[in-house]
DNA sequence: TAGATTGTTAATCGATTAACAATC
DNA sequence: TAGATTGTTAATCGATTAACAATC
């Protein structure tokens, strides 16, 4: 087996769990409190460490503060990852007032879209004309961008991101993308995550009388 | 085979894609076409539909306006999906602004926090203080809530929800949430899908040189 | 009819879980 | 030591794909 989403996904739930058991000042844990805490069994947590020749002790589990810097290490944070984001609409917006991604070493370096009046140059996140994005990419070398821009302009946008060198785009507009072999693209869609929802809901709700 | 979140979200996007064939005025298409609207195999469209009673003509493949009606159906299209939102932080306030939603029939019915100074009753979708939430979700048995507040509050919201009747809860905090067995809880973490994305592009990065 | 497409079954693939030897 | 936990292999489970008979 290799690397999948799925696994990723999961080493990422480890992380949040274990900075939470750290700040309450534990200093060790097992795979069983690992997988009580995001969800899975403790065979697929061990699974998942011996994916990547993390160990623990054989009868003392893992130490919480090396165990941490090895999925941090993995998960890329050992350098400040900088994002870009096109489309500087209320997505674009919500995700620049949002704290939290800064002290997971994940920055939002500037945002770009066609309108004018939404420029917006001397914010601390500035928003530039998508004339600049292919510059500022290179100049900073940034990979990862988020797309949030109208469905009808996602694939030209992103074949503008390919070409500037971007190599991964989480994509927040109803499109598949096109990509080149050697890019990855991640899909976020809350209208499909309500659409789930309302359909296991309703399912729940007729299975109720059996 | 029963239906799997993977093959609703699959459904979701099938509607999209004939959603725009229609509007580009076709008529009837073939489990291969949809395949390549959404990216998998022409035996995978198939074999979702027939998961659902839903057959095609064994030449003429599949009628648009009639494919579309079923998909519908069972993602709940029938009826309007009210949907309200905990928490009146960024994440809301994109949400509520988003026009797309109401065309697909989910309709934001309110919102709701603890901060007084973040009510506002008269707006069209109103910020009400938690207080409300109870009535507001009995009153138009509301079943699907999303949680966009901090961390920390998340699980005791979704307990108030689960006491109001809510079945279906879409979190946007980043915690797991203990849930009654008849209640589905969604996760959307965009932390994780940008270390996701980081994680697959060094991957994709080193395995360039081979 | 000949060719093309569906619907379904069987085969494959991959991910998760169970089990247990190793060992601290 | 005895008991508990890891690390890994084998078994299971489930989802995807391939194949093909049915048939329009």
């Amino acid at each position: 087996m290799v690397a999948n989403r799925n696994s990723i996904i999961r080493l990422s739930r480890y992380k949040n769990a274990l900075n939470r058991l750290q700040s309450l000042g534990f200093v060790k844990v097992f795979s069983d409190n690992l997988a009580d805490a995001v969800g899975c069994t403790a065979s697929q947590v061990r699974k998942d460490f011996s994916l990547f020749g993390i160990s623990g002790n054989k009868k003392g589990g893992y130490q919480i503060d090396n165990l941490l810097e090895k999925l941090q290490y993995i998960l890329g944070k050992d350098k400040i990852q900088k994002v870009i984001i096109v489309g500087a609409g209320n997505i674009a917006s919500a995700l620049m007032k949002y704290k939290g991604f800064e002290k997971e070493g994940i920055r939002l370096t500037a945002a770009f879209d066609i309108d004018p009046s939404k420029f917006k140059k001397n914010n601390e996140i500035p928003i530039l004309p998508l004339e600049e994005l292919k510059t500022v990419v290179k100049e900073n070398q940034i990979r990862i961008a988020i797309i949030a821009v109208p469905d009808v302009a996602a694939q030209q946008v992103a074949d503008l991101l390919f070409e500037a060198g971007i190599k991964g785009i989480l994509n927040f507009a109803p499109t598949r993308i096109k990509s080149p072999d050697d890019c990855v693209v991640n899909y976020v869609n809350l209208e499909h995550e309500l659409e789930n929802l309302i359909y296991f809901v309703n399912v729940l709700d007729k299975t109720k009388v059996k």
